[in-house]
DNA sequence: ATGCATGAGGA
DNA sequence: CCTCATGCATA
C-alpha cells in the first residue's frame, strides 16, 4: 500500500513542467544531435538453443563500427581547457571494498577466456563468421593487405584493433585497481567520460565493465574510452574539480517489479527448456505466475542477455568463490 | 553489485 | 517481436 505515494511517475500537478521527455542534452557535449549508435548486427542467430554455454564470441566489429565513427568526430572539441577527470574524491577513500573476495573471475575460460579472438575478417567488411565449433588454434588467415578499403590500413596505434578477450579481462582488472588507487568511484569515472569525451556513462556501466559483464563487443567499445581516462587521470592527479550534475531526468519509469525467488525459479526452469518462448508461451506463463506479460517477456530478454555476457551466470567462480576467508 | 526497464534499430 | 546498449532503483 501507499506504494503510489512515491510513484516514480508523479504527474507533476503544479510543478513547473520541465522536459519530461527525452534525456536532455548535455551542455558540454561536443556533438550535437548525434547520439544514436548504429550497431550492426554481427552474430546472434546461430545460437542453437539447448546449450547453456553457447556463447559465440566471434568478436567481429563490422566495418560499420558505430563508434569508430563517433571517435573520429569527437575531435570537434575546440579544446578541453579543463581536464576534468571527474569529481575530486569528496568521499572518503574508504571506497576500497577491502574485500579480497572480490570477483576474480579468472576461471571462466569457457566463454571467452579462450583466445577466440580475432575476427576473421574485419577490414574486408565480410560476413562475420562464428566459430561455433572452431578451435582456438584456428586463426584467421586474413591477408596482410586489404585493398578493399583504400585508405587506412595502418594501425600502428597501441590498440586500435579488436582486443582479445584476455586483453579485455586484464585491462578491466587493471582499470579497477588504478581507479580505486586514484580514489575515484565508478560513478566518477562515468561522469568524467562525459565531460571529457561527451559520452556519459552510469555507475552501472562502469561496474559492469570492471566485472566483465558486458558483451564482448560492448567491452571493446568502452575500453578505449576508459583507457584514455586512465591516462588523463594519473597524469594529472589532482586537478580541476567541476562537478557536473547533468542528470535531469523526468521519465516515468515503471516501478521495478520484484519477482519472488520462487517465481524466479520457475522462470529459470522454463528458460532452460526454452530460452525463447513464443508470445503465447509467455502469456500462459505470465498467467500462471500472475505476472504481467510484459514483465515475463522482459525477464526472458534480460536472461538471454545475461547468457551472452562475458561472465555468464553460473560460471561464477566456483573455484574462487570457495575461497577461504 | 544487480534486477528489471527503456529505447533504438533491425527483420 | 527480438537483440543490444545502457541505466534507474534497489538489495
Amino acid at each position: 500500500m501507499a506504494t503510489a505515494a512515491s510513484s516514480p511517475y508523479t504527474l507533476l500537478s503544479s510543478s513547473p513542467m520541465i522536459h519530461p521527455d527525452s534525456q536532455v542534452m548535455q551542455p558540454a557535449s561536443p556533438y550535437r544531435g548525434h547520439q544514436k549508435l548504429l550497431q550492426s548486427d554481427y552474430l546472434q542467430s546461430i545460437q542453437s538453443n539447448g546449450h547453456p554455454l553457447g556463447h559465440q564470441w566471434a568478436s567481429s566489429l563490422s566495418e560499420g563500427s558505430p563508434w569508430s565513427a563517433s571517435m573520429e568526430q569527437q575531435d570537434v572539441k575546440p579544446g578541453r581547457e579543463d581536464l576534468q577527470l571527474g569529481i575530486i574524491h569528496h568521499r572518503s577513500p574508504h571506497v576500497a571494498h577491502h574485500s579480497p573476495h572480490h570477483n576474480n573471475h579468472g576461471n571462466h575460460p569457457g566463454a571467452w577466456g579462450t583466445p577466440v579472438s580475432h575476427n576473421s575478417s574485419i577490414t574486408s567488411g565480410q560476413q562475420i563468421n562464428i566459430y561455433s565449433g572452431m578451435h582456438p588454434g584456428l586463426r584467421d588467415t586474413l591477408s596482410p593487405e586489404h585493398s578493399e578499403l583504400g585508405g587506412h590500413h595502418c594501425h600502428d596505434q597501441s590498440d586500435e584493433e579488436t582486443p582479445t578477450s584476455d586483453e579485455l579481462e586484464h585491462f578491466a582488472k587493471q582499470f579497477k585497481q588504478r581507479r580505486i588507487k586514484l580514489g575515484f568511484t565508478q560513478a566518477d569515472v562515468g561522469l568524467a567520460l562525459g565531460t571529457l569525451y561527451g559520452n556519459v556513462f552510469s555507475q552501472t556501466t562502469i561496474c559492469r565493465f570492471e566485472a566483465l559483464q558486458l558483451s564482448f563487443k560492448n567491452m571493446c567499445k568502452l575500453k578505449p574510452l576508459l583507457n584514455k581516462w586512465l591516462e588523463e587521470a594519473d597524469s594529472s592527479t589532482g586537478s580541476s574539480s567541476s562537478i557536473d550534475k547533468i542528470a535531469a531526468q523526468g521519465r516515468k519509469r515503471k516501478k521495478r517489479t520484484s519477482i519472488e525467488v520462487s517465481v524466479k525459479g520457475v522462470l529459470e526452469t522454463h528458460f532452460l527448456k526454452c530460452p525463447k518462448p513464443s508470445a503465447q508461451e509467455i502469456s500462459s506463463l505470465a498467467d500462471t505466475l500472475q505476472l504481467e506479460k510484459e514483465v515475463v517477456r522482459v525477464w526472458f530478454c534480460n536472461r538471454r542477455q545475461k547468457e551472452k555476457r562475458m561472465t555468464p551466470p553460473g560460471d561464477a567462480g566456483d573455484a574462487s568463490s570457495c575461497h577461504d576467508l
